[in-house]
RNA sequence: GUCCCAGUAGCUCAGCCGGACAGAGCAACGGACUUCUAAUCCGUGGGUCGGGGGUUCGAAUCCCUCCUGGGACGCCA
């Protein structure tokens, strides 16, 4: 469904180029190649509704005056079933459109009627996606980076669907290689403090107090059976356990922040159907491996990477590189047409090499797209809370949602550009006042809600609704940014920019309290108060609907 | 040293696939609740778009260079 500000545009576009057949069969213009021109909207008001640069665009290959064009091309305009009043050429050759001051009125009956499909599109054509986020290591709990890249894939990956894309959400589980190892030990460790055995953490291994919780879950189900057992055998059940322990909390912890995954895939499985070792075969065949120093490395540097990197260790063991590479095969060959990673800034110097890893594979490495996302500082009081990974001391999803709410949380996550730094405000999130920019969108719903509920006369169906009384600056300029919600969802899913989505909607949330505070919508005139009532549900719905889309609840009071 | 991100109002940030006088929220100041939710609204003040060059009819936006902050440069993940 195409909302009625893209179907202006096009037509209008569609009459501008015509304008320069016109012209250019009348010998007006140089008969030339149409230039890439825009018809956007302008930020001033006095320059219309929507404005076009053609003119200025076609100055070179015309080699004549902006102006000069714009007026040969407004003369050969047609414009006949747009709802034009006025054309104007301005500043430097502008063509500027001036539209009957109600024009975008029509569109509040179709918002309505579409419900939670109005704003769908279809740019993705049933395209299939894969958005890969979070895939953090299953050895701890999560953190406001993890926090942050849950908020922004799950918003991506919605943003995505209703933008016409099939979509796939998943976690990447690093259940193999060192770190597991480590974490093993770490437990082992634990698990002999309990039973009252000198031991200690080694150096590389997690120290978070979580671990000792986690022992001793352990211990009240096994008890000292494992204190005489080979260590091998010993670190072998204890981090099976304790995987399954931090992966169902990471899990729940995830839910609990309302966003589910389709697919939890392990990186162990690679090494178990053998892919690892048939990936690392089919890029030696290719030749883009070589061995030195006893260990075997991966060519980055002839797909643009800053070096070469190891794939199998002097030790045989292949590195977490070489099963992320299986791992980003295994995608393509599940089919998917897009790949899209979600990564904290602090993986950035792995982008080169996977996409140089695709390219080798023979896959287009333009399929793979990675989101980097720059790191949270977290604040409290106007201090910064300190986070040690080393010491396991950090603030976690969990204790996030508990302290400032869901809501909350998520909307300060998805608020900015995900290559921005993010100062999280502790106390800022957790205010329920002005203070907060969470609540004002949510506001604007939930008034909308409270209006409806009083209304208990019956409706006309939204096509039958008289649009006649909706005249004045608040309601026409509501009513204009409501009809910009489909080609702002596009805009978000081409930018797999969430950020722009929440700043719409607070913008929308803005219009509506300024409406609300100088109009009275439940009136003794039933014409006028139909009226006003579209327009409040049509608000209503394109505030719920990219809520919705933030993964933000759009409550019905407050 | 090399690479990535950022530098825009007092603070936190949009705008950056070039467009006509640079925006929002908060903070500051002054107003609005007998009327559908004041978690709201109305108004006021506030900026060398880090500095310097360049490209262009036009640059916060593109290119070069320098400065500042953060991150990455492991046979860790």
């Amino acid at each position: 469904m195409k909302g009625i500000v893209q179907e202006i545009r096009e037509r209008l576009a569609a009459a501008l180029e015509s304008a320069v057949n016109q012209a250019a069969a009348k010998g007006l213009l140089p008969v030339t190649a149409l230039p890439p021109f825009t018809v956007e909207v302008p930020r001033e008001k006095e320059h219309g509704d929507f404005a076009a640069n053609l003119a200025m665009l076609l100055a070179r290959a015309a080699r004549s005056a902006p102006r000069r064009i714009a007026e040969v091309l407004v003369n050969c305009l047609d414009l006949t079933g747009i709802p034009v009043e006025k054309v104007e050429v301005a500043g430097p050759g502008f063509i500027n459109f001036y539209l009957h001051p109600r024009w975008v009125l029509p569109e509040l009956p179709r918002i309505v009627q579409a419900g939670d499909d109005y704003g769908r599109a279809d740019v993705g054509g049933g395209m299939r996606v894969q958005v890969e986020f979070v895939s953090a290591n299953p050895t701890g709990l999560l953190h406001m980076g993890n926090a942050r890249g849950a908020a922004l894939g799950d918003s991506i990956a919605a943003i995505l669907e209703f933008a016409g894309y099939r979509v796939t959400r998943e976690y990447y589980i690093n259940d193999a290689g060192n770190q597991i190892e480590n974490f093993a030990r770490s437990l082992e460790a634990r698990y002999l403090q309990l039973l009252g055995r000198p031991a200690e953490v080694p150096e590389e291994g997690y120290h978070g107090e979580d671990l000792i919780d986690t022992a001793r879950n352990f211990v009240a189900l096994y008890g000292d059976r494992y204190l005489e057992a080979p260590a091998e055998e010993r670190r072998r059940v204890l981090a099976e356990y304790a995987l399954k322990e931090k992966l169902a909390a990471i899990r729940r912890a995830l839910e609990d922040f309302g966003v589910r995954f389709d697919v939890w895939f392990s990186e162990q499985s690679l090494h178990d159907s053998g892919e690892v070792e048939e990936t690392i075969a089919i890029l030696r065949e290719r030749g883009y491996l070589y061995e030195h120093e006893g260990a075997l490395w991966f060519r980055a540097t002839a797909f643009g990477a800053e070096k070469d990197e190891v794939l199998v260790r002097k030790n045989g063991v292949p590195t977490y590189f070489a099963a992320d590479i299986a791992y980003h095969r295994n995608k393509f060959r599940r089919g998917f047409e897009r790949i899209i990673n979600i990564w904290g800034a602090d993986h950035h110097g792995h982008v080169a090499r996977m996409k140089g890893a695709v390219a080798a594979l023979g896959y287009d490495p333009g399929a793979l797209e990675i989101v980097i996302m720059q790191l949270v500082r977290l604040y409290r009081g106007g201090e910064l809370v300190r986070m040690s990974k080393r010491t396991g001391r950090f603030v976690t999803l969990e204790e996030l949602v508990e302290e400032v709410g869901r809501d909350a949380a998520r909307y300060f996550f998805v608020m900015r550009s995900a290559d921005s730094h993010l100062d999280f405000d502790l106390d800022l999130a957790k205010a329920q006042s002005n203070e907060n920019p969470v609540y004002y969108i949510q506001y604007a719903h939930a008034r909308i809600c409270s209006i409806l509920r009083q209304n208990n006369a019956p409706l006309p169906p939204p096509e039958a609704v008289d649009l006649g009384p909706l005249e004045t600056e608040a309601e026409l300029a509501l009513a204009r940014r409501l009809a910009d919600f489909p080609e702002e969802v596009v805009a978000c899913a081409r930018d797999l920019a969430p950020h722009r989505l929440a700043r719409y909607l607070h913008e929308v949330a803005g219009l509506f309290h300024s409406f609300y505070n100088s109009h009275r919508v439940l009136t003794a005139d039933r014409r006028l108060t139909e009226a006003r009532l579209l327009l409040a549900g049509a608000t209503r719905v394109v505030l719920k609907n990219g809520l919705r889309l933030l993964g933000l609840s759009a409550p019905e009071r407050m």
